[in-house]
DNA sequence: GACTACTATAGGACAAATTCCTATAATTTT
DNA sequence: AAAATTATAGGAATTTGTCCTATAGTAGTC
């Protein structure tokens, strides 16, 4: 008789229907690991994660409604136990430190391959923390480098709001999406201009388009 | 014994293997119709159509390599009988339209269900156009006013100015570099923002990146 | 050669958006 | 424990931009 080891269970959050399935799909092949649920945004996992026991969570972070960093900080806080692999349609290397040190076991593109995904499962439910051998790379080389882009020397709440104004959004749409005060953004805003070394908007959005920062 | 009827035979193009693998398992569940093979960018797509003859193919226009409206024309030009369900993650309406005068057979976007894109994929083989419900409404609204692509119905002053405008310039700025008053670029603003059918500068500043009019 | 449509330009009145300065509390770093 | 950084705004002041309206030029049309 063969001894029948506890499976991983997952919850997986996305809101693309077809990407869940296809998740799905891919640990239906895997003995070790079994998607137990699913989430379509963030509040969902939020709801679904306090009323059962999952060994990770598999979240998409561009999801309507509570997403990215603040999704993940608060799953993090209400749940300190629970290993969070991040899912992420950005290339952007970028986003990879932000994420690791808000909390993140894991990282991955949804580029990656089945079998990254099985490894990065593995390896977060495990305990560890995982990465694609491109991000690693990249952690490794920017650490200790004195020059890094200046974006990075954001903080997570300035880098959204930099995001939102190099995507032409008005400080007051920004207040209103993140329910926050015009002048709240009005002083990010300030404090962002101030730690890149600009005076306008307009360049932030070519600093933006030319790192590839959006879209 | 049952009569078998000729099964729709598709090939999907989308660069997220995870998403392939939704799309083919969805399709799992449809008698007839049938992901008979898969291509993870344009150029591969563009071979293997050359090669085999499919129904339809579904195709997401944002990958790597040849994309967008480009590789549409090129497929179009190189095999005018395939009809062409294009996928998308924008649900810009915006880019419908455009898609549907290039050659499109379809239009969807990647939030649909399953139920919706099996409606798209009958409706394609058949011989059909698809659109969504809220896209169709649009390009009835739209019909006969866009033959060419939005930005091309400005003037030239408009075109400059709705250049500056997605560069993120104030109108206050763009009046100092043009010698003009602020009146004079808010009333141009105005008009292109109705040309354009925008609201937002924010859109403007959309459009134009991925209309690669920017740098 | 008059009629129509589009384009380029702004003024005045007004409304809206944003900043500036200041401040508090929380968090992190040293 | 102290210092620095971060996240958040209120009030006052001002800057910015819009809306409506208008003029004049250009271009296309019948």
């Amino acid at each position: 008789m063969v001894k029948t080891k506890e499976k991983i269970k997952i919850i997986i959050a996305d809101d693309h229907p077809l990407f869940r399935r296809g998740l799905k799909n891919a640990f239906a092949d895997t003995p070790d690991i079994e998607v137990v649920d699913e989430a379509e945004n963030g509040d969902e996992l939020l709801k679904k994660v306090s009323s059962a026991n999952y060994n990770i969570a598999l979240v998409d972070v561009a999801m309507p409604g509570k997403h990215g960093l603040d999704l993940l900080k608060q799953l993090r806080e209400e749940h300190p136990k629970l290993p969070i692999l991040v899912l992420t349609v950005y290339p952007e290397e970028h986003y990879a430190v932000r994420f690791f040190k808000a909390g993140a076991s894991g990282f991955i593109t949804k580029e990656s391959s089945t079998d990254q995904i099985y490894a990065a499962v593995r390896k977060v439910a495990s305990g560890g923390k995982y990465a694609s051998p491109l991000i690693t790379e990249k952690l490794a080389f920017d650490f200790g480098k004195t020059d890094r882009p200046l974006h990075e020397g954001l903080s997570d709440r300035e880098h959204q709001v930099f995001l939102m104004l190099a995507e032409g959004e008005s400080p007051t749409d920004i207040g209103k999406k993140l329910s926050l005060s015009v002048k709240t953004i009005s002083t990010h805003r300030s404090r962002i201009l101030e730690k890149m070394q600009m005076k306008k908007n307009s360049e932030l959005i070519h600093y933006a388009i030319s790192h590839r920062l959006l879209q």
